[in-house]
DNA sequence: CGACAGATTGACTTGATTCAAAAAGTGTGG
DNA sequence: CCACACTTTTTGAATCAAGTCAATCTGTCG
């Protein structure tokens, strides 16, 4: 249903939906500018579980979600993973300024990417020179988005951890019924699994299993099917996230 | 020792010996032009102690370090805290593009600072191009650095918390004396307490010390006085930062 | 020197992990 | 549509790394 979808599309939709959390093109270009844009770049397909970056590659490319969604995560040599983030519709990758890419990003369910070689960027950004402002503003939020993280990680029960999880992933873009803010009941359908939830979030499934557990007994949270989550309270979910008692 | 400084002086100094972890206006800035940068900033001290940027103040202001160091964390309503990073000489602060700051920022000791009002920031990247790009990839390069933490602190053991916090530490600019990479002992001066360094590996200040022990005993390290410490063997060190058996 | 904050050490507790097994999904082919 | 095989998730019991609580110890500084 999310196939087919060019560049050109999804930078007009992105717009409109999503406030962003990644690296956008969009705002930052015109819309007669566009096919310009296009013509730069080449289409790919990923079917689930391939990986399209490589950690420490040399970075040639980088690339535009166009549909699907992807993990980004680093390794340890003995295998312990951890989840830097979950990219989405619209989401640049692979921007890093050094000369290799500085995680692994394989895509969750099928997916499709643009992929622009670096070379062009700096000509693109030239083009367009909003583009870079653009660029920075969403560096700059991911900064942002990252530090919370840190706090997550380094001092949140598993409880906080999940719950701050789900709150995440109530963002508009993920929802598939409800509001969030409101009391009634929001759902979403998590495109991860359980050992993705548990990596990116520094604990172990079991751990995660356990703690939907507890929020399906205490009325938080209905599930369905592992990959179906209803919200019941956002506002109580929400409180347990930010280590409100 | 490092009073008195001006920004210019600092400016020129940084690129010398710090490949610069986050965000520096140095090489972005022809030197002719430095009195005009020089000119639009006020000089403020900061006592030991005293923070100067508060998490969720209103962001008027941006300052680069000009000398001393800070500690930069976000708290919980509990009180639990997170140093989300330590910044020093050259670094930039309070470049979030939010409308708020991220983060509260303590200084170290005492400290120097310049303040730029952020109406200034444009009228600055208007007149120094190369100045957007510095910061761009700076800010690139500090996502580098946040991804890397979130590994340690998602999935690193105590002893790896704490390798890699020497690790990092023993960056240039930091040592008092011997060299990384070799053998031969190398001298960190640590300026912040257990307290802090417990705050930034997501550890408590019982376990950073016991931790430090350890280290001790298998003759990693020696201590003295809490706040010097010297690195015996940085290649162990690395290794078992690096999780490597 | 005395006093106080910060650091270390020890004994005990605990939240989360590990290991193990059962249950629930998911997909395939007849 | 169901039966089978496989994977993922859940649940249970035991263990452990790190946390908590409490008592020294150490260094610093007036």
């Amino acid at each position: 249903m999310e196939t087919g979808r060019t560049l050109m599309d999804v930078v007009k939709e992105r717009c409109e939906h999503c406030s962003g959390r990644s690296l956008s093109i969009c705002n930052a270009i015109d819309d007669e500018d566009l096919p310009a844009l296009v013509a730069e770049s080449s289409r790919i397909s990923v079917p689930s579980g391939r990986s399209f970056i490589e950690e420490g590659a040399p970075a040639h490319d980088f690339y535009v979600l166009t549909s699907g969604r992807a993990k980004l995560f680093n390794l340890m040599p003995d295998g312990r993973r951890q989840i830097v983030g979950f990219a989405e519709l619209g989401d640049f990758l692979g921007l890093a300024a050094s000369e290799t890419y500085a995680f692994t990003a394989e895509a969750l369910g099928d997916a499709t990417l643009c992929r622009f070689p670096h070379s062009s960027i700096d000509r693109l950004i030239e083009r367009f020179p909003r583009l870079r402002c653009r660029l920075q503003e969403e560096a700059s939020s991911e900064l942002v988005s990252l530090q919370a993280r840190l706090m997550l990680l380094g001092r949140k029960t598993a409880k906080e951890r999940l719950a701050s999880f789900l709150v995440e992933q109530a963002r508009p873009c993920c929802r598939v019924g409800g509001e969030a803010g409101a009391e009634r009941p929001l759902t979403l359908s998590l495109p991860m699994s359980r050992t993705d939830i548990a990596d990116y979030l520094g604990l172990t499934i079991e751990t995660v299993s356990r703690t939907f557990g507890h929020f399906k007994k205490e009325g938080l949270i209905t599930v369905k099917g592992a990959s179906s989550v209803t919200l019941l309270s956002f506002k109580e979910l929400s409180n347990i996230a930010n280590g409100v008692r």
